[in-house]
DNA sequence: TGAGGTATCGAAAACGGTTTCGTGTTAATA
DNA sequence: TATTAACACGAAACCGTTTTCGATACCTCA
């Protein structure tokens, strides 16, 4: 196991000061051709690599980005994450990704763990405790201290920083418009509890399409379930009380066990029933029929994210302080599949 | 904005030594109670919490690790991930991930950025392109600078470190003998080319199966598909050409394309012909059939990897040298649901 | 009374870099 | 020849901790 070479090995091996080695490997102009070229030809010789530690500490920069996802066996999280992590390594920073596993409490942790010099700034999304006790002081806090930070899709209007977010509202009338293009006349919406923002948003915009429309929102039409733990009985029922012709699904699992159920019991599709579901993830793609989506470009919000938390980091850095903050926002687009008629 | 707090505000503030606060903090018995009362409730008003950078200078260890995957938006890997990061960051570690994207070149870089002090191992799965090529020689220059490292499902065998696999083989063996045992004469695999280590070891568990059954293992029977951009016409040759009753897939979504072809050809599954695929992922959850498969139990393989790695980690700290290298092996288990007969 | 012990604290080195400023040498200029 | 500027380099401070090694003051006991 070779020791790390660090400039002091090589400065006593040369016997040079640190100083002229730190110098001659920047190609300062204070220091000879001659010794340059002798300090960088050891120093590739030893393959020696400035320590990234040390490097921070003096510039208070680590180059390091903080992701707090709420999940990350979940498609959408995933092609963020590439989009940050993308973008992030262009530029030469690192990724650290933590999971908050839909836990204020583990939320709150990571945060802290992460917020002592490890990290420039924080790209995340909220859980869905946090969201539902709606508590953002640790959010607060961190930006009080000055750490930069973005939020993205899940985020919240109780506090001022820079945001990413999907145009929901917009492309949930768009979709649901779409239905009614069809010629549907029974439009459900299969959705979470409503302290997910998102899902919040594609519900006002699936209203004011059916408003647009001179439709009522029949709430017998919008069936909630559980995050996790569905039960096809709870589907069957729908189906059972309430007379649907197509269903606007707030994710992809919603839909295809929608789907699911609504084969099972013999219905044609897309004839007598057509699904729209969010996110173009695989079981969209692999699903008989294969699944009319609202494709939310993941990879590109996540480069977004990390492009404004960098910029804002490189500002900082070079004093010249932004004090406005951006609401960015990615347009989704629809991606017509089997489950809708085109 | 708040200035970060540091050891020297508080000592300058309460008109103490730096030392004195950094040995209050910690409770030294050097200290009187006074003081060290004094100096904790100062910190804790003004919310002290040590700098990391510079306590990992100082320590040279980052409590860091860092991950390299192939891929990101990938069951697989996601689940191994969510393994690593849980564990990791019950020890008060922190996982910076980097994707190689299959690139033989973005593992290289990767891994040079990380490994100059920003953390204290490595954990990762080879990238396609490195498999292929076979050049590992920036992971021997890790292992020989002394950087803990810890491989994980796709290993190689020329590379002396610690190593978390699969029991590919075996499990690939007792899938092709229940596909056997259901009296299946004419069983298919589905695969990629073969520079995939646990591809290669897939195939062996599924021939030493058909030759313990006494069969002839039938080139025409083994059906190589590319990693992307599969058409369908390449699985309807398959049938065409090979008559076929089951299809072990080393992975879920050859499967599940080949069972949405069986079913258009208007094969009945399971009766005409039974399917297994490897990783027990969404597609395999809710697909029509739902799929048996082999699970990799990703998040324990996860688990155990960074278990390794801070063992390790830990014990070159205290100087006590291990030297012998582990291999752990998760054991797969199979997942009976309605593509095959139970 | 003086030696030794204990309690409490501070100075300083160290981790591995970057950067400012000063200094000695040489060469150009008045 | 004396002054000065350019050149090449080193000393030292600094980033924020940790930790070793005194140093002081007070106390105890023979």
């Amino acid at each position: 196991m070779k020791q790390k070479i660090t400039l002091k090995h090589i400065a006593r091996e040369l016997e040079v000061s640190i100083s002229t080695v730190s110098k001659a490997l920047k190609n300062s102009d204070e220091i000879s051709d001659d010794t340059k070229e002798k300090v960088q030809a050891f120093a590739k010789l030893y393959n020696y690599k400035p320590n990234n530690i040390a490097v921070s500490l003096k510039n208070k920069r680590t180059k390091n980005i903080g992701v707090v996802i709420p999940d990350i066996v979940h498609h959408f999280f995933t092609t963020v994450f590439r989009g940050i992590e993308k973008y992030a390594n262009e530029q030469g920073y690192n990724v650290i990704i933590c999971v908050s596993d839909e836990s204020f409490d583990k939320e709150v942790i990571n945060m802290e763990m992460l917020n002592n010099g490890s990290i420039d700034g924080f790209i995340m999304s909220l859980s869905a405790e946090t969201q539902q006790k709606n508590d953002i002081t640790h959010l607060k806090q961190v930006v009080d201290q000055g750490t930069p930070l973005v939020l993205f899709d899940r985020v919240t209007d109780e506090l001022e920083c820079d945001k990413v977010i999907l145009n929901d509202q917009e492309i949930a009338y768009e979709a649901t418009k779409k239905l009614l293009k069809e010629g549907r006349k029974r439009i459900a919406l299969a959705t979470t509890e409503s302290y997910f923002n998102v899902s919040e948003k594609r519900a006002d915009g699936y209203r004011q399409a059916l408003n647009e429309y001179g439709m009522e929102v029949d709430n017998d039409l919008v069936l909630v379930l559980p995050y996790n733990d569905i039960q096809e009985s709870m589907i069957e029922d729908f189906y059972d009380r309430a007379k649907v012709d197509a269903i606007l699904s707030v994710n992809e699992i919603f839909a295809i066990q929608c789907i699911s159920v609504a084969k099972k019991r013999g219905m044609k599709i897309p004839e007598d029933i057509s699904f729209i579901g969010f996110t173009d993830g695989l079981l969209s793609r692999y699903s008989n029929p294969t699944l009319t989506v609202v494709a939310q470009h993941g990879v590109k919000m996540g480069e977004i994210a990390a492009k404004m938390l960098i910029d804002r980091v490189e500002s900082e850095a070079e004093g010249s302080i932004e004090d406005t903050y951006r609401t960015e926002i990615v347009q989704a687009t629809i991606l017509d599949r089997e489950s809708t008629i085109n």
